[in-house]
DNA sequence: TAGATTGTTAATCGATTAACAATC
DNA sequence: TAGATTGTTAATCGATTAACAATC
């Protein structure tokens, strides 16, 4: 009942950001629990995880759809599934390096990515001495190639790790090649068309945030 | 007028966590306005930079004190340093880096923490043959030293870059030692008590809450 | 069936924004 | 002085939590 058209869970309602930044984290708890041959869990046991209230769990999960069941919870391969097809978690995505310093070949040697389905295709640079080198099985090829690398290997990420006076125009460049998420590791928040998701990696921005409860209130 | 001791600013209204999360950017912003030689700036100004309302920035600095110019605007000079004083960003800051792995190595050659005052004393791992090594000017030491070389080095922020599976554990030894502010590297949400502050680098995390939006939403 | 837990609505809480008197 | 912009209060907006009927 009450399955009338109006009713469709994705009609209107748009999930606000901090709903969908929460998800990731209930597919990294399902997994655990999923390993741990957990097969039902409810919301209690879940918000006890994540330390969140049940209430929210349950509430951030009915935007999506109805995946629980009364008087038991939720299968966990179940919401597990659920949420990665939510997220585009059971698919392949190519990502580009821009900047193969230090930091750049630091995220190309990261293991981290891959298991999780984000596979680094190309790395660009404009450093002579680099184009053309071989990093992590990746060549490099110059940033002039953006386009190109772009459409040829079917690229929808771009993971940016240039020095920070170059991140602004390296960005306006992605958006332009129609790139709509982005990885930032240079400490700047680059301005982007909302159409375009940015999230920066800023460890010194952590750092100097917490200083704040070591130098003040904490007794 | 109106300096009664009642109304001072510091007397009971704790300040929201994303108030304080916000600071670090201002201070950034402060000083790239600074070394273009701007000397004034109004809440307008900021607010266009800093992508957030003229409101919010007047508000969010009114919980520290009153550091503008009716009709003016704030001398960035003396913002900055304000700013800086409460997060504590005009001292050092002793760290220790605890694993000494592929990540822990590129935290340790990052060149972006020590301009910010963050220095990095220590690095201890549980590998004999990394233990006594020197990497990047620091000699590598057993984890059972902890206790001993955060008092030696009066070290207050501990860095984490151990294999996921053992940083509860590490997390829990550093909050036994007094440690209460901790940068975390792994893939994980530890648990800590609420007297330590913790914020986790987890780039994996923010691509999965990217790729929502490309599956989903953007047309 | 009785017990448990969901999905959802309504109440609460907190953060953002608007508005404006104070004042530089 | 007139104009501009702050600091702050009140209004709005949005997110979290509580509560409970629906239902497994």
């Amino acid at each position: 009942m009450a399955n009338v058209s109006s009713s469709r869970w994705d009609d209107q309602i748009a999930v606000p950001e901090v709903v969908v930044g929460r998800l990731p984290q209930y597919v990294r708890v399902l997994r655990e629990l999923l390993s741990d041959g957990v097969q039902v869990a409810n919301s209690q046991q879940l918000g006890q995880q994540l330390q969140v209230t049940p209430a929210q769990i349950r509430k951030d999960l009915s935007y999506f759809g109805r995946f629980g069941k009364q008087g038991r919870g939720y299968s966990v391969v179940r919401l597990l599934d659920e949420l990665q097809q939510i997220l585009g978690l059971n698919q392949q995505w190519n990502v580009v390096v821009i900047g193969v310093g230090r930091l750049g070949r630091a995220i190309l040697s990261y293991p981290g990515f891959t298991p999780d389905g984000f596979h680094i295709v190309a790395a660009l640079d404009n450093n002579p001495s680099l184009i053309g080198q071989e990093v992590e099985e990746v060549m490099v090829r110059p940033v002039e190639d953006l386009d190109l690398v772009v459409k040829e290997q079917n690229i929808t990420i771009a993971v940016v790790a240039v020095p920070v006076g170059f991140t602004q125009q390296v960005i306006d460049k992605l958006v332009t090649c129609g790139i709509r998420a982005i990885l930032n590791y240079a400490p700047s928040s680059p301005q982007v068309p909302d159409t375009v998701k940015i999230r920066s990696i800023d460890p010194v921005l952590s750092l100097q945030s917490m200083t704040y409860y070591l130098t003040n209130g904490g007794e």
